[in-house]
DNA sequence: GTGCGAAGTCAACAAGTGTTGGCCTACAAT
DNA sequence: ATTGTAGGCCAACACTTGTTGACTTCGCAC
């Protein structure tokens, strides 16, 4: 039985972000890829080439910032990170391996410019101090995302999502209108 | 010219450290490191027997963390945790490898464990929420360390000294007395 | 000077990596 | 039924990695 093109190409892209999320590029080995997608490796080049273009495929990411009333901002803000977070591998993707590799990172700093920026803008109005709130904000909420699934800190781990937002909400609004 | 046994020992050693706080455990190779340290790579071995080893020395930490007065431990753990990260590479490599390495994250945990709530336990002396109050704490400063030295958010490397612990020092007071 | 032990080098190994090119083989159109 | 093509596989390449063991050389004690 013979998977069409495109259906192939899902498929290992899909394996990919797993991998990649789960171990980081360089752990994340082209032959595992290829058996988790029940293919051969080679196939895995076909269709992307070479391992750094499947990588930059699989770290497409999009954070979909919802519009939010400004004196919510804190809750919905961390109440959205946390479900994107569990929902969509993108972001696990560019932690684990932005850490050692300057191109994941460049990718964080364009997210980072390109959607965190403009949400605080339009929250705040002031586009002055508008990078260092967002790069505030991006700061705890990756620390939560850093000790709650990377490194797994039991407090952390434990906590329910509605007490993390309690404890980081009015951290991230004070970051965005203090 | 020949050195002592100590000597090799210490200089390979601060080799490595450097190497693992730069590229990481996969990316610092033991040949760099050799050359580093103008040293056979062969000497690494018979110094420290085994990669992991050698990772194990120089992953060697402590926080080294002050006394402090209750009301102003916030701004003394955002002033102290900044001087600590640029004056030992230490955290640098616990960070750099813990994401994508079980062992690294298991020894941040150690440090969590034993240096981060016991300092929390005798500020508060609430025992029984001290174990999230530090996690919450070191969320926030290792997200910080993360967006600064890391990935490089440029609003966070431009920031002074003071202007950081300035924004952050109200997070971490809040975490710990709230 | 002669040894001898410690400090250092060299060359090679086995395993694992991304990547390549040639070869099959199923399937749909003719 | 034949055949062309797209999907898939296999074996091998060139290279890098940690690690090993045999060999060399320096410098001090006698």
């Amino acid at each position: 039985m013979r998977r069409s093109s495109t259906e192939t190409k899902a498929v290992i892209l899909a394996a990919a972000r797993e991998r990649f999320a789960a171990d980081g590029y360089d752990k994340a080995t082209i032959r595992a890829i290829a058996a988790d997608a029940r293919i051969d490796p080679a196939m895995v080049m076909r269709y992307f080439g070479t391992k750094e273009k499947l990588f930059a495929a699989a770290a497409e990411f999009d954070l979909e910032l919802p519009e939010l009333p400004a004196d919510q901002a804190g809750v919905g803000l961390v109440r959205h990170f946390l479900r994107k977070w569990e929902a969509d591998e993108g972001l696990q993707v560019l932690l684990r391996t932005g850490v050692t590799n300057e191109a994941a990172a460049e990718r964080m700093r364009t997210i980072l410019g390109g959607q965190v920026m403009p949400l605080v803008i339009s929250l705040t109005g002031d586009p002055e101090r508008a990078p260092l709130r967002a790069s505030l904000v991006a700061s705890q909420l990756l620390g939560l995302a850093l000790s709650r699934y990377i490194l797994k800190f039991p407090p952390m781990v434990a906590a329910t999502e509605e007490e993390l937002v309690a404890w980081l909400s009015p951290t991230i609004q004070r970051y965005l209108t203090e």
